[in-house]
DNA sequence: TACGCGTGGTA
DNA sequence: TTACCAAGCGT
């Protein structure tokens, strides 16, 4: 069967059932940008459920407003996303429209495939949606459905499963003329029928197109890390002025502000407030939080500042940290009061 | 190329 | 509770 057959079939189940999203209705770049940035990695209902999407385009309208934010109104304004290069870069890119663009969204795939933070998949979605390009997209949705199509059990993660898909995805959006709701529907279709585990194979519009023998075994991954525990030791100090806080320099979270390290020559180990575990990325992290050592209660190192109680909430801290505060904060007015 | 980068939801 | 997953990118 053609592809042209496919594709027709697809933009048709769209057009009947496809949701409605903010940035569906709309074909201005930065809001579509803005979009696809917060959902790499990020479900659709984490960035509307809990209002990202909307506060970040209020508090930054347009690629100028956001080209001269401060970097902490930006990772505030991301903190509990994760991932926070994205929010970097998403100014970076800004900076560059601004700098190098005049201000102007470019419309041509290569040139928005050179902005910052911008791959193979963000630049086909917003040439499609925005420019209704027939550009190809290959997010984890479209592998595990172009894999069940054609029931092919190429490693996904592989360069030949990946060239693969690309190409198939290429030759789809190119036998329509709606490539908006082509690459809509390839996405939509893995969310609500094509999922991961127990497809809903009897509902699927494209499957008298389907190749799959048993979907729940596709796609084929071979890349499996595994998770490596670490512990992580940090202090309490809270005074009438504020809370001890630690801004991270390093490749991860950078920028962002945490519960200060406890010193590795504290002795002996201070009292224990809290136990908590997390995960991030690759590591399992136990975090133990302790007391301050007396010798922390007047001098602490540049990356160190005592954040004021009213500050707390407008200062960036990865999720877990701020978890963990907001339990030793109630623990210490319950102990106050009593 | 393989790995590092966050977080919350879900089975 | 644990393990896996979700609109990927940069190095």
């Amino acid at each position: 069967m053609p592809a042209s057959s496919l594709a027709a079939d697809l933009v048709s189940w769209f057009h009947q059932t496809g949701r409605v999203y903010p940035w569906r209705q709309t074909r201005d770049p930065y809001a579509i940008l803005v979009s696809e940035v917060m959902l790499q990695q990020t479900q659709i209902s984490t960035v509307l459920g809990r209002g990202y999407y909307a506060r970040w385009l209020l508090r930054f309208p347009d690629f100028a407003t956001l080209a001269a934010a401060s970097e902490s109104d930006i990772l505030t304004a991301w903190e509990g996303l994760g991932y926070y290069r994205r929010a970097r870069n998403l100014q970076k890119l800004a900076q560059v429209v601004m700098a190098e663009h005049a201000g102007i969204f470019p419309q041509e795939p290569a040139a928005i495939l050179a902005l910052p933070g911008i791959g193979p998949y963000t630049a086909g979605a917003i040439s499609s949606f925005a420019f209704g390009l027939n550009e190809p997209i290959v997010d984890g949705n479209v592998a595990r459905v172009l894999s069940r199509l054609d029931n092919d059990a190429t490693p996904i993660d592989s360069t030949a499963g990946s060239k693969r898909l690309w190409e198939r995805a290429t030759e789809l959006v190119r036998a329509t003329d709606d490539p908006r709701a082509l690459n809509s529907a390839l996405m939509e279709l893995g969310q609500t029928i094509c999922k991961p585990a127990l497809p809903q194979c009897p509902d699927c519009p494209v499957k008298k197109h389907c190749h799959a023998i048993d979907p729940s075994g596709l796609p084929v991954k071979s890349n499996k890390t595994q998770i490596t525990e670490v512990t992580e030791r940090v202090i309490f100090l809270q005074t009438p002025q504020g809370v001890l806080l630690e801004q991270e320099t390093g490749a991860r979270r950078t920028g962002l502000w945490k519960l200060p390290a406890l010193p590795e020559d504290a002795e002996p180990t201070p009292p224990l407030l809290l136990k908590t575990t997390y995960g991030i990325t690759r590591y399992k992290v136990t975090l133990w939080v302790h007391e301050a050592p007396p010798n922390q209660m007047h001098e602490w190192p540049a990356s160190h500042r005592l954040i004021p109680h009213a500050e707390l909430a407008t200062t960036a801290m990865p999720s877990p940290y701020r978890r963990a505060l907001e339990k030793l904060l109630k623990n210490s007015l319950f102990r106050l009061e009593s």
